[in-house]
DNA sequence: TTGCCTCGTTAACAAAAGATAATTTAGCAG
DNA sequence: CTGCTAAATTATCTTTTGTTAACGAGGCAA
């Protein structure tokens, strides 16, 4: 099993070139976390803004409704970013809760701390684009497939992209991240079964 | 009416003190662009990496589906930046169509031009950073919204946010922007006006 | 004015999703 | 193994949306 820093580093292998090939600095800086199954990383509410790579694991970002349901906003597993978006970009408390729904390899770090040490070593800078690009196509990519897909589509394309993600978590989850209910994803089950097995 | 150039300093004014005074050197690239109702800014398959700042009138960015309908994505207007995510961030060829729905003045430039700029003038690397968070924070704003409320309460929600954009934009791009169709959007309408008037 | 053409509305029906509750399944503690 | 608990499925009914087609209003060109 890989080390947090080798896999990012494996990651930053398209910003060979762009980036300085000593990171020493930058990953001084960065400390691991390990999170337990349903352990919270961010509360609802919260103001600190940690920004934190997934080594391994899945996180889970939600919120409760005015109705008291849960509506699951994405999830985020191993080789992805994680941060509160509320705090980072809006500088607000959280209105999201961000937890570990299996036990989680984090290499965190403080976004002030990180603009501190861009402020001196802006041959870093490159990197910051690179997350913040990598979370805006993702954004993007869900986004489309809301306005593109209905939900049976949409929930085929993620079995076939993510057949792994599918089997680790809970369903209930995965539907709330389509926009629908946990019946509801479950009757997609259903008619996939006994009509066309055909994937995407 | 103020030019492109004075609502774009306008709005980085939450940059000051991080970005230098002087923006000359970062404006001498740009170029002003008209566009008439109607016009293609970007075609699909195209693969030049614009990014414009839209000092006035709304783009439509969509694509068309297998079964030759077409999907809004997403609609700009003034005060936001436009640019194709796919040959940006993905350096594929768009996949998408960016087109007028009025009268239209950008502030364009080059991204690869951009990046040149910032080599030789690292000091404006903040402005990069603004526009990836703000299309960030749009982006999963959106798609919060379909994760957390229906199709009436996100139209409700456009409608007390966006109240001019919606009167400005035929009603079938908003329906397919809010992931409906312009039927179900009709009806939508049709249950605010008899039942519950109040808004969001 | 007349004749298109597009857009929004309405209607009628089919399909899908929401709400609620009951039932089954599966995992886990004791 | 038994019993508890949460998750997933199933059933029933209501609501909403999709689909298709018809209709009417408005804009625009001849």
């Amino acid at each position: 099993m890989a080390t947090s820093i080798d896999t990012l580093q494996e990651l930053l292998f398209d910003l060979a070139g762009v980036l300085p090939a000593d990171t020493t600095p930058l990953f001084a800086m960065t400390t691991p976390v390990l999170l337990e199954t349903n352990e919270t990383y961010i509360r609802e509410g919260e103001n600190s803004r940690r920004l934190a790579f997934i080594e391994q694991g899945v996180i889970r970002a939600y919120t409760i409704k005015e109705n008291g349901d849960e509506a699951t906003l994405l999830l985020r597993w191993e080789g992805q970013f994680i941060a509160s978006h509320d705090t980072i970009i809006n500088r607000q408390p959280s209105r999201f809760i961000y937890r570990a729904l299996e036990p989680v390899k984090l290499l965190q770090i403080d976004y002030d701390v990180l603009e501190e040490i861009l402020k001196t070593h802006p041959e870093y800078e490159p990197l910051r684009n690179f997350f913040l690009m990598k979370m805006l196509a993702e954004s993007l990519k869900m986004l489309e497939s809301f306005v593109t897909q209905s939900p049976e589509e949409r929930y085929r394309e993620l079995l076939s992209e993510r057949f792994d993600l599918v089997n680790r978590v809970p369903d209930k989850y995965i539907a709330s991240m389509l926009g629908i209910t946990p019946v509801s994803l479950s009757r997609i089950r259903k008619r996939m079964h006994t009509k066309g097995k055909t994937a995407t």
